[in-house]
Parts: C-alpha cells; structure tokens; sequence
DNA sequence: AACCTAAGTTACTTGAAAGTAGGCAAGGAA
DNA sequence: TTCCTTGCCTACTTTCAAGTAACTTAGGTT
C-alpha cells in the first residue's frame, strides 16, 4: 500500500464508484423518510451538498436511483439468506437465522427502501427484473419450510401462505420502526420472531 | 316509497353523496392499482366517463380524495373491530374474530388503500388525524392481548411488539393479494391466522 | 315566459421538478 | 507550455398533471 498523493487510474475508479454509492445510500435514507415523489433530486443534492446536475454525473436518473437502491437492498436480502443456509442444521434452525438478518436488513437504508418505497414507481421492466429477485427470496423462504416439514422441525401448513405470513409480519417493522425509538431492531426481531414460531396460543409444555 | 320520476330534494342530495362515493371508489381501486401519484385525475374521470372538473364538483383536490378513502378505510377497521368486541368470548376470541373481519376489510379498495398506499403523499395535518385512527385499532389489539394475558388465553409477550407483528402480518397480505389468484381471502385469512396463533413449531399437544 | 341551479363541458393557466446545455477550474499528460 | 479529462457549477428548457375560468344544457321554480 502506497501512501502516494497521487491517485492512480484504478483509485479514481473506486472513488467514483464510492460516491455513486453515497447518492445512492443518501437517496434511500431520503426516500424512506419523505418517500420517492416528495424527494426532488435537488434534495439529495443538498445532503451531499453538491447541486443536482452532479447527481446526473452519478446516475442516469431519477429512476435508477430507485431502481439500485431496491435492488441493492433485496440482494442483500438474497445473500444474506444464502450465507445462512447450509451450516447442517436444520430447517427450523436455518429459517431462524434467516428471518433475523432480514429484520436487521429492512431496518437500514437500502433493505428499507425495497420494503417502505417498493417498486411501484418504476416502469414494468425494472419491476420485472426486482420481483425476479423477490420471487428468490421467497423461494428461499418456501424452501426452507418445505424442509422443515418434511423433518418435522416446522409444523405442517401451506408453504406459500406460511412464507408470506413470515415475510409479512417481518418486513411490516421497516414501516413502523424509528431508529429514535424506544425499541432496537434486534429486540424487535427476537419478540416478534418469537411470536411467530410458538404462535398466540399458551403451550402446555415449556420447551 | 313512491315510485315517482320525480326526485325530492333528499333524493338529489342522497344522488349526490352516492356519487361522490362513487369517485372515491373508483379512485382508491385506481390508487391500488396504479399508485397514488401514478394516478392523474384524468384517469379517475376517464373511469367514470366524465371529464377532470366534474370530480372538483365533488371533492376539494387530490389529497382529500386520498385523505377520505384512508379516512373510510381505517373507520371500517375501527368500527368492525369495536362489532366483534363484547360478545362475551374470551379475548383471544374476539382477537381471532378481528383478524379475520381485518384481513377481509384490508383486501378491498378503502381498505386496500390505507396499507398500498398510505398517507405519505398526505399534509402532516392529515396525516395527524389518520395516525389517531390508527392508534385506535392498533390499541384494540394491544388491549385484547393484554387481556388475553391475564385471562391466559395468550401467550405472555410484549403486547405492542405482538399487536404489531399480527397487523403486519395480516396487512401485508394487501400487497399482494389478487384477485384473479387462486386464492381466496377467507382461505388466506384462515391459514395465516393459523398460523400466527399456533406458530411454526410443531406442537405435541394436539388442541 | 323568465329565471335559477345542478351538473356537466372545453380550453386554459400554473407550478414544480426532471432533465439538459454549456461553462469553468484543477490536475495530470504530452 | 498546452491540452485533455474529471468533476462540478449556473442557468436554462421541458413536461406533465393539478387546478381554474368561463361556458352550456337540462330541469325545475316562480
């Protein structure tokens, strides 16, 4: 590692890509707080205090702000739910995993944005491609109780609606949840997570 | 009730209000289906074979289209929630019956609008007045949990944590719910619920 | 007959935000 | 030195949908 002054072709490349990443990030944070149409690009300009042609320089428009910051998110989503599988335990165990990096993921910027803005402000090609990864993720969910039915590690139900269900209750905490709050995100995850394997009902037996 | 061609002035005015029901209606499944902002009020009119001012007739401005079908929305929540209550059940009863009567409200147009679209494109006074109606329903459940708690019809658990996993989850099922899908609300709605009440871990017990 | 009101219409204004044209400064390259 | 590229700016055009002005027509009222 150099400690030159001088930036070399391949620092400059790194250092643009980083600054796309920030009107990126900055965009989401903007978008989950005021939502898509009540950000004008000259208010992310302004976080970044810079003026709105510059944010042109970064990205082609408006839409594909969006358009990265969801698919940014839901590919974390993705590979985080691959990172978790496939460490031999079983399904029930795995789907835990799963379901409390997804809570800490749609708590922060890019994963929120997929949950509060979501794509319906994209024209039907870029919404094609996002529920192309959607459809993964939940695909990844199905599979895994799936699984866990047929070990008898998760009590037998339709996969489908059970993975909604899930995906539902988890991704509704990035509307209602506030970094201010009196509430962090992995308390959150563990009550609710809770709730959803044991269900409302008392169980007789405490394990 | 006469059959006469003529109308009364009640008549008029009764015409009148079904009519800007009428526009609400057609707005809100406009709204699901497009977006808030991807919804010109031409479009709106163009569904109800009129023209753009003939809607100024009957409403103020866009917002308080919106404003009133979450306003309608969020009231039928409300009320169905209060219906079900004091029949004399225990509270996790009455928990069971809300759910199902939220999961029917929240897959038709008012209802679908207060969780596809939401009051973010509202004034923060308008959506002031819905957070309150909100926090009404979302208090029902939380004092049917407590209840159920201390009844021991319900599991011990945070009952703000819990009201919001079960509304999550049951709200969820608005955004992507079809109507041309294979499945029916009722059937949606008694599977998740089961779910949400037994859990996903197998339960020995069979009860 | 003269008039009013309700319920529409056509044709316009307006405003806000997306997106663009073209200039300028700094820093390396020839 | 001269020139090119990068990165950013000021100032502009464009677009599109919200909202309005002012007319029309049909019925009922006096």
């Amino acid at each position: 590692m150099s400690d030159s002054p001088w930036k070399t072709a391949a620092d400059r490349r790194s250092e643009r890509e980083e600054k796309r990443i920030a009107v990126l990030r900055t965009a989401a944070q903007a978008f989950n707080e005021l939502g898509y149409h009540a950000t004008s690009l000259d208010d992310i300009a302004r976080r970044l205090n810079v003026t709105k042609p510059t944010i042109y320089y970064y990205v082609k428009n408006k839409e594909e702000i969006l358009f990265e910051c969801v698919r940014i998110g839901l590919e974390m989503l993705d590979s985080a739910s691959n990172d978790v599988t496939g460490h031999g335990g079983s399904a029930y165990d795995e789907l835990v995993a799963v379901m409390i990096t997804y809570v800490d993921i749609v708590t922060i910027d890019f994963g929120m944005c997929v949950i509060r803005v979501g794509e319906e402000p994209l024209t039907e090609d870029s919404r094609r491609t996002l529920r192309g990864l959607k459809r993964r993720i939940d695909l990844k969910f199905r599979s895994l109780i799936e699984r866990g039915i047929a070990e008898g590690s998760i009590v037998p139900c339709d996969p489908k609606i059970a993975a909604f269900t899930l995906s539902g209750a988890l991704s509704w905490v990035a509307r209602w949840y506030s970094p201010d709050g009196d509430l962090d995100p992995a308390e959150i995850a563990r009550q609710s997570i809770a709730l959803l394997l044991n269900g409302l009902r008392p169980r007789p037996d405490m394990g």
